[in-house]
RNA sequence: GGGGCCGUAGUGUAGCCUGGUUUAUCACGCCUCCCUGUCACGGAGGAGAUCGCGAGUUCAAAUCUCGUCGGCCCCG
């Protein structure tokens, strides 16, 4: 059964609307997860990220697995009980986190032997193994586990990492036709999904091929990894812009890692559906908000004085109740109170953004709507 | 009255004995930039000191000598 609805197709892009149904309920999208690679939007607690709307959170498995262990989620009974969230989980593979955080690996077509970044500890995860990891976890949406490589990549060496990609793909798939699957049950689904990762760097013919090839196989939704990792931003929008076009209108895309606010809109016009990104948080963290009129540095010294809050035209916690002076001032103290101001006022101005994305679209205003935000969003700085 | 120690960026300091690779060290603070499947206490860069003041010795003084001012300590 496919998961995907496509509810309404802008007429003048091709941004869509669509629900994904998932065990623990239906996500309404373009939408935007924010990252608890730990278990943990980093500073929010579930509660505040519940009344900011969020509908799913992202969780990493490699992070989970090395700590607290997979053990130790198993007996508190799958990950959404050991957080406390009761909303869809998508848990990334670790892919990513194997190629940009462990230590000596060893990458082999039968999986990745690597050392811990923690302690040293070595690992030798398997597609399989993150599959069933993932069954334990119990999160709504698996990732298979894919080899994301940096930019610049030969044509090689990124043929070689997308055919393994797709080899672990395969793998992946058939370790889930195993029904292993137990207790979720409040959802519109039982059944967890598997995405598929279109890997080949940012060679068209090879992410073309990994396209179609995924799809042969046949995933719940479809992911576009390895974009954003340093290459010049018109070559990610055209990349992932030939992937698209390469993936069935009825499943969902998901833009693994992307991005700014103007890197969104920009996808979302071609047809993606699903974002995750770590820049809400990581710059709420380092005193860099995100307005309706750009990004706003309010650690910087011109906010020493200034009283206004952090947006005007928002209506979070942090915006109705607390200055850019005031906000600054934590920043400059240490405080962890201001992390947390900073990092939800970026949470809900995200989920505020793809809330008015998805009314532009039911109503084929989305290319005006885009216009007129980045017309007041300076992109400049 | 006698003796000793100390004075180097906003703060705390290295260098002084054995003068010259010193455009004077480091940390914190300050200023700016960076962050794209995470990184709370983060990364990069920058500004900021006529080395308390004055005189002397010397080709050359933060560094040696004398004086002086300020701070601290010990003895009377």
């Amino acid at each position: 059964m496919n998961p995907f609805r496509l509810v309404y197709e802008d007429k003048k892009s091709k941004a869509r609307r669509g629900v994904l149904a998932t065990a623990h309920g239906d996500i309404q999208t373009p939408c935007f997860m924010p990252v608890g690679t730990q278990g943990s939007v980093k500073t929010l607690s579930p509660g505040e990220l519940e009344e900011a709307e969020a509908q799913i959170l992202l969780s990493n498995t490699y992070h989970l697995i090395l700590r607290p262990g997979i053990e130790i989620i198993k007996k508190a009974g799958q990950l959404h009980r050991f957080i406390s969230w009761r909303r869809p989980i998508l848990t990334d593979s670790g892919g990513y986190q194997i190629f940009s955080l462990a230590l000596l690996r060893k990458v082999s077509n039968e999986g990745v032997e690597f050392q811990s970044h923690i302690n040293g500890d070595k690992y030798f995860l398997t597609p399989k193994t993150i599959i069933e990891y993932q069954k334990i976890l119990g999160s709504d949406i698996m990732m298979p586990l894919d080899e994301c490589v940096h930019y610049p990549c030969t044509k090689d060496y990124a043929a070689q990492a997308m055919k393994r990609t797709l080899d672990w793909a395969r793998c992946s798939k058939a370790q889930i036709a195993n029904p292993v699957r137990n207790d979720i049950s409040n959802g519109a689904s039982d059944k967890q999904l598997l995405f598929g990762i279109v890997q080949g760097s940012t060679y068209e013919d090879l992410r073309k091929d990994c396209a179609r090839q995924l799809v042969d196989i046949g995933f719940d939704g479809y992911a576009i990894g390895g974009i954003s990792v340093g290459e010049p931003k018109s070559l990610s929008y055209n990349i992932t812009n030939k992937i698209v076009e390469n993936l069935p209108k009825d499943a969902a895309r998901y833009l693994m890692g992307v991005g700014m606010p103007e890197d969104i809109l920009e996808a979302v016009e071609i047809g993606v559906d699903m974002f995750d990104c770590v820049i809400p948080t990581r710059y709420g963290r380092n005193g860099t908000a995100f307005t309706s009129e750009g990004k706003l540095v309010v650690r910087n010294a011109p906010y020493s004085c200034d009283f206004s809050p952090l947006d005007k035209d928002c209506s979070c916690y942090s915006c109705q109740n607390f200055s850019r002076a005031y906000i600054r001032h934590l920043l400059c103290s240490n405080e962890i109170l201001g992390l947390r101001l900073v990092s939800l006022h970026n949470i809900c101005f995200y989920l505020e953004l793809m809330r008015k994305i998805r009314e532009a679209i039911k109503e084929d205003r989305f290319v005006e709507f885009k216009k007129e935000f980045l017309n007041r969003y300076d992109t400049a700085d």
